[in-house]
Parts: C-alpha cells; structure tokens; sequence
DNA sequence: GCTGTGCATGGTT
DNA sequence: GAACCATGCACAG
C-alpha cells in the first residue's frame, strides 16, 4: 500500500492533493478533515470521483493510498477516499464472492443494515440528508445530482425482518472487506428492502432480545444493504452519497483500519430519514469518550434533545420514530424488546423498547430510562445520543449537556462551540438549567437581540421548533439580564486586538476581528497613581484583587491565579479593597452581581443551601397563596436542580408549605439565610450609618452658629430623614469589614431572627417570631424592589460583594438588577424575572 | 392517594 | 393535511 499522504494544508501548493501526481490542482475533491477541500489535478479528480482509491481512511497515514485491506486495486498512486461520489459498481467489484456468498445466506437484512457514513469528515453542512435507501435508488447518473433528490421521501421503510443468521453474515461480510453492491450486479438490493413498509408488523419477525447488535452491524456496514440472495438482482447503485465520509466502519477489519473521530459524521442513510434535530452531531471528543481506547469505531445513529417528558420522572424517553425504526431492533408487539444500552461510562442499561399505537402509527418509546439520565445528571434540554460500536454492534448512549450541545441547526464547524455560547467556561454566564442551557442555545440570544435591536433576525432552530415545549417559560427566564454595554464589558478583544466600534442603534459596539474573549467581569478603574487598573473579584475568597487594566482574565479565576500581585496570590491575603471603596465601585458595575450570580447559575447543584436559599426566597416572593410549580416541576425546571433532587428546594411543595425551619435550624439553609443576612444587616446599618453621619455633619454644619449658643452637645436633633434608631446605630460606627461579625448594638445581638422583616428596624428584636424565614425574605425583596436606588445597590453590592449576590434568590438579585437595568439602560436585556414578578406564578 | 401504563390530544413540522 | 411527537389524562393496581 502506499501512500502519497498530503495534507489539507496543500492548499497553498499549486500541487494535486495526491503528491504522487505532478500534475497542478484544479478541482476540488474530497472534504478534508480541516475543513477544506483537496485540491487535485483533473486526472485526479476523475480517479477520485471514479472511486478510484481506498474508501478506508487510514488515520495513521492521511493522504491518499491504495489500500489493500480494503481491496482497492486502484492506481496505487492515487489516493484513498471518503467514497465520495464513489461508483457503486466500483465498490462493488471489490465484492468478494465470498462476502457476497455469506450475505446471500445471511437473507433478507434491513435497509438499515446498509452502508453507512460513520465516521464521514464530512460536515454535516455537507450532508445531504439521504438515506441509502434514496441512495440505492440513484443510478450513477443521479448520484451526481443526488442533492436534487433530497426530497425523494422513501415512503416505504424497508423490511426489518431479521434473522440470527443475517449477523453472522453481515459480520462476515464487514470482516471481508466491502460488501457494497452495484446497481449492475444486486440490482434487487434496495427494492427488496424497501418494498415492505416499516409499520409491517410481521409477526414472523424475530424478536431479537439485544437485537442492537446485529442492526449495529448491519447498519454500520453500509455496503451490505439488503444482502438477502434475491435482493441482489435488484441492488441499484449504493453507497454513493451517503460515503461522504470513509466507508471503513467495520469494512476494513484490517489492524491498519482505524476509527477517525470526526465531526460531525452520521449516517446519511439514517439521516436522510431523519429530521435534522436527529442528526448525530458528535464532536471527537465525544466520540473518543465512546470509544475509549478500544478500536472499536463508533457509528453515530441519532440524538434527541430530552424534553420534559423525556427527562421527567416518567421514566419513558420518546424515541423519534425514524430513529427507532432505523436503528433499534424491529418490535412487532407493543411490548417490545429489553434493549441493553451502554453509558459513555461503559455501564451498561437495559430499557425496554417499545411502542405505542397512535394515529395509525406508532409511538416509539424506551421505558426505564429514568436511571439512566439520572445517572448521566441529564435534564430537559440535555441531549441524549445514540451510537453504536462495531464491531462490537453495542449501543452506546451518550449525552452532551445543553450548555455544551452543538447548536443543532448550524451545520457548521461553530456547532463545537455549542449553542453559539462559548463554552469555554463563559457558560456561567447563563443559567446552567437545561432550561437556560435551552435559553443559550439560541432563544435567549433571540429574544435579547430582537429585543435590543434588529441585528440578527431570529433564527429558526431545531429548538425554536420546539419552541413552544422547549422555550423558556417565563418564570425560567431569570438569569441572563444584561445591558448591551453590560454585555460589551465581558467581551473583550484577544490580547493586542484593537476593536473597531460600530453604533447600532445608539450603542456601541465593538467588533473584533477575531472572536472576542468572554472574560471575568471585572471593574475598571483608577488608581491613585492614575494608572489604569481593574478589579475582580476571587471566585473562592469573594476578595476583590486589584490587576493591571490590561489583564485578560478567564471565566474563572481566583487569588492563585493572580500573578500580578503575589502578596495578594493567596485567598487568605487581606482584601486591598475597603468596603466603602468597593461600595464606590460596584454601583456602575452590578454587572458584578449579575454576571456572578449566572456564575452561580452554573454551579452544580450540589450547593443545598444556596439553592435552597433560593427557592425560600422565591417561595417568599410569591408567598404562600401564591401556587409555584409542583415539586417535580420544580425539579425539572429549578435552574440548578436535576430531576430526582431531594434537597430542600426541590421537596418544596407548590404551594409553599414545605419544611419549616425553627430558629435553631442548623441546617445548610438556615446558615446561609441568616449568614447572608447578617451581611445584609450589616450592610444596610453601614448605610445608614453614613447617611446618618453625613446628615448630622451637614445638621451641624448648619447649626453650627446655634451650637456655639447652645451647648448641647447631642446630635438628638439632627436627622430626622433617617430612623430614631440611627443614633445608636451611628455611635457604634461603620465596619469596614462586612465580614466582622456585628457588634453587639445590633438589633439582633448576635441573634439572627429568621422571621424578622429587615427593613423595619422597629421590629427588629431577637424575640420576634413574626414571620418565617419566607416572609422576611419576601419582605426583604419587597423592601429592595421598593427602596430607592441607593438602597437597591446596597443591597445588591453588599451581596455581590461577599459573593452572594450571585445566590441571591432569583427573585431578589433579579428584582434588583432589573430595576437598575431598567433604570440606567433603558433598553437593557430584560431577561422575564417572573420568578420574582408578582404576575409570576 | 400515589404511581405506572396506555392511549388521546393537540401543537408543530 | 398528514405525520410526528410532547404531553395530558384516564384508568388500573
């Protein structure tokens, strides 16, 4: 076999691909895994579109080759393929009699056990949804022009019938190298298959337990089509289209036969079938995750994307109907078949596939999977993948978060970035439910930019397909709320990139050449030196670090990461910052307290207490009367919780009237609550303190000539705006430290009173027992809503501060946010805050 | 009353 | 208008 290996980066050669050609480039050949096209000299262009080459990629050896696992016999000189546009007959006078003579007694095999494109490079963008048995149908001639035919529907799946020994010979026949067929020579291949409608029920129809494998094998071998001996007469011309990508999934057994993990690669047969939500969109990794370290190749069959019902307790994943006829076992009866499937994990499940009757046709479902996608911590949203290893024939599902997922529509290379959202640990910035995940993938950009201006037109998306099930509720839509100017400073040009700046719409905005940098949300400033500096805050400490302005910082990061100041490396160092400082600088920026509570977003939901804190604080919100989503809809659709969540969030009842909490709850909850508050309380005194102060010096200022009348040294008199409790509140001085515990004036002396209203300080009293947890929260959010500005920024920068204003109940920070939004950028995102409306609920 | 099952309904493509 | 499919809902255990 040889090789005359050139690599995509030929493009700049004026050479053919094939280095063993002399010849220049003039048309474009296979898709190349970068991307591009090889370019190739006529001569060879004609080889390549003859099928004149290997249809097995060699990962170890790019470039073209002549291959003799696979049987070619072509010009040696001339390369391997992906089977592009590969004449049947050519592939089929690779046949092997003796391939040929164990699939004629393997008998009838399922069009889906058909050649397939795993492992195409292909792009999707590049394939034509196609499914072999459109493919079979094409004579040479239309195969040239097969994308005219994207719309010829087989309306007849074919027959699934299945017998034992269809596996032995479609193995065979994948260990032998090609098994495709021609036109010319099993003409029947495809007729036969097509011609009995998939919803046959033919109760002859072996019931294969584990029948995954042999449609694994079957199916991951394109070539052998329906291989049943009569079948053969009919073979029209295959495997053209659909071999975008190499044909070498369990064709070539060949030790040199290797998996390529690609992205994306499907199989064209399949997902001519399918809708394009269906189509495989494996990245490498994924697939690499499948395959481990086994050479086992993997077949991507299809995803799905769990809706509700998917990822609910029901335990019943509905299985697209074409996906489930295509790629599971043929069911006859309702009942179904146990099905084995394997994680990505190697561990092994076992569903029960089945159907139900409905509108005349069938609803396919796998029944227990609840496990499963526990298990894989999957949620509405997520999406589930089924693929197979050959030549093994395992099921293997998979899963990809929806933070990670790739946008189903864009067919494109963005689809590894997923969503359109950098996943690049910038996900925090939205909501990590799959609800918000659903928000990423598009619907919030949507709404975002048609809200904001006509930038982008609303693309219509697998999800937005779905829309109306998958679509964020309103109630879900709580996380993302940024302004486009919050928006702009969390982009920030790659390093040494100067951005051009365009005005839409009255806003700027930059652009960046190159793609812009979803960097930590940091605070500009100035220091006393005029220097331009920035802070961020650490992830773990909360501290506020002072960097250089132009420190590009990621997603993450913390007081290690801060190379700029390594006396201030360590989260234990002192905060440069005082509080009043900050409390200067955070009022321009809650994008502090916004971005850091979608950070919070994100965390996992092991976090019990902060959820919980949340859930308490919406549950306040709404107040009792006010009916939430059921426990389990709360499971589902808490932003930070998986199905099957016990944690004291998700066991709320709807109504409200969950677990109480006694003052002398020591649980994660009530720590945080009355941690957080205390901050709260401590914040909101410091304020008034100043206030106060800053009153009575202007009192006094103003008085001055009075006082020298009059002796009275108290400041009694002064004020008035503030609280008759201020004084004492003054004389006890401002902590510059919100981590100082209180002094001992508080109201609270050191007691926190989970059930008082934190604004009405006349009721501040250790003894109270006015109200639970839940209305002092919704007091306190109804406090924040209706305070002035000042006090809303207090609040909210005190929470940010410490950290928290990212866990502050959506209702709460949200309110708050909202309000400022609203407030300083009129035309600010207004991501729905139902959670926190009152229409909400 | 809860849960699971099977089917029906209706939105979406 | 048909097919698909997410979800609702009645019913049984």
């Amino acid at each position: 076999m040889s090789a005359a290996p050139s690599t995509s980066s030929s493009s700049t050669s004026k050479k053919c691909f094939n280095s063993d050609c002399v010849d220049f480039k003039s048309r474009k050949g296979w898709r190349l895994r970068s991307g591009e096209f090889a370019e190739l000299c006529d001569r060879c262009a004609s080889a390549y579109e003859e099928g004149r080459f290997c249809e097995t990629f060699h990962l170890s050896a790019t470039g073209w080759r002549c291959c003799d696992s696979c049987g070619k016999t072509s010009n040696s000189a001339w390369p391997p393929s992906f089977f592009y546009n590969t004449p049947l007959s050519e592939r089929f006078k690779d046949l092997s009699v003796k391939s040929w003579s164990q699939l004629a007694g393997s008998g009838p095999v399922p069009w889906r056990q058909a050649p397939s494109l795993f492992n195409s490079s292909i792009p999707h963008s590049e394939l034509h949804p196609r499914n072999l048995y459109e493919i079979d149908r094409l004579n040479p001639s239309e195969r040239s022009s097969a994308p005219s035919l994207e719309k010829g529907r087989v309306e007849d799946f074919p027959d699934r019938l299945v017998n034992g020994s269809l596996k032995l010979g479609t193995r065979d026949i994948l260990e032998n190298g090609n098994a495709g067929t021609s036109s010319e020579e099993k003409p029947g291949v495809c007729l036969g298959i097509s011609q009995h409608p998939v919803l046959k029920e033919d109760p002859s129809t072996p019931q294969l337990g584990m029948a995954i494998s042999f449609a694994s094998l079957n199916e991951s071998n394109g070539q052998i089509g329906g291989l049943g001996t009569p079948l053969r007469q009919t073979a029209p011309p295959l495997l053209a289209k659909q071999f975008h990508g190499n044909l070498h999934n369990g064709v070539d057994s060949s030790p040199d036969t290797q998996i390529r993990i690609g992205r994306p690669r499907a199989d064209a047969r399949g997902r001519s079938q399918l809708l394009p939500r269906y189509w495989p969109r494996f990245t490498d990794e994924e697939l690499q995750q499948i395959s481990g370290n086994s050479n086992s190749v993997i077949t991507p069959l299809f995803e799905k994307m769990l809706s509700a019902s998917d990822a609910g307790r029901i335990g019943r994943l509905v299985l697209p109907k074409k996906c489930a006829e295509a790629y599971f076992p043929p069911i006859s009866h309702p009942e179904g078949l146990p099905l084995k499937v394997q994680d990505s994990k190697g561990k092994e499940w076992v569903f029960q596939f089945r159907f139900w009757p409905n509108n005349n046709s069938r609803m396919y479902v796998l029944e227990g999977v609840t496990p499963c996608i526990q298990n894989m911590r999957l949620q509405a949203g997520d999406i589930v993948t089924f693929s197979r290893l050959e030549p093994e024939g395992k099921l293997v599902m998979g899963f990809r978060k929806a933070s990670t997922a790739p946008s189903s529509d864009l067919d494109n290379d963005t689809s590894k970035a997923g969503n359109g959202v950098s996943t690049n640990g910038d996900v925090e910035l939205v909501d990590p439910s799959p609800w918000s995940k659903v928000d990423k993938s598009g619907y919030i950009a949507k709404e975002v930019l048609e809200a904001k201006s006509s930038i982008k037109k609303r693309k219509s998306s697998t999800l937005g397909s779905k829309s109306k099930r998958l679509r964020i509720e309103n109630e879900d839509m709580i996380e993302l709320k940024l302004t486009w100017e919050e928006a702009q400073r969390l982009l920030r040009p790659p390093p040494d990139h100067v951005p051009s700046v365009v005005m839409i719409e009255g806003f700027e905005f930059e652009e960046y050449e190159d793609a812009p940098i979803l960097g930590k949300a940091t605070i500009f400033a100035t220091d006393n030196l005029g220097q331009k500096i920035q802070w961020v805050q650490c992830e773990d400490c909360f501290k506020w670090r002072k960097l250089p302005a132009n420190a590009l910082l990621p997603s993450k990061w913390t007081c290690s990461s801060n190379s700029w100041d390594l006396e201030r490396s360590l989260c234990s160092a002192a905060q440069e910052l005082t509080a009043e400082q900050l409390e200067d600088l955070l009022p321009s920026c809650n994008l502090v307290a916004a971005s850091k509570k979608m950070k919070a977003a994100k965390q996992d939901a092991e976090n019990e207490a902060l959820e919980g804190l949340d859930t308490l604080a919406n549950l306040a919100i709404l107040g009792e009367n006010e009916a939430l989503p059921t426990s389990s809809q709360a499971t589902t659709k808490h932003p930070r919780h998986r199905p099957g969540c016990s944690c004291i969030v998700c066991i709320q009842p709807p109504s409200g009237k969950g677990p109480k909490h006694k003052q002398t709850c020591t649980c994660n909850v009530c720590q945080t609550v009355k941690r957080r508050f205390k901050t709260l309380m401590m914040k909101r005194e410091k304020k008034q303190s100043e206030k106060e102060a800053e009153t009575t010096r202007k009192k006094q200022q103003e008085t001055l000539p009075e006082k020298l009348l009059d002796d009275d040294p108290s400041p009694s008199t002064n004020t008035g705006s503030s609280s008759p409790n201020k004084k004492k509140v003054v004389s006890e001085g401002s902590d510059d430290d919100p981590n100082r515990s209180k002094s001992s004036t508080s109201p609270f002396k050191g007691q926190i009173d989970l059930n008082i209203q934190p604004e009405r300080e006349e009721e501040l009293s250790p003894g109270s027992d006015c109200g639970s947890m839940m209305k002092m929260l919704q007091d306190a959010r109804q406090q924040m809503l209706s305070s002035d500005g000042d006090n809303i920024s207090a609040g909210n920068q005190l929470l940010a501060g410490h950290g928290m204003g990212e866990n502050i109940s959506n209702g709460i920070s949200l309110g708050t946010i909202h309000q400022e939004s609203q407030k300083d950028h009129p035309s600010a995102f207004s991501m729905k805050v139902s959670a926190s409306s009152p229409a909400a609920g």
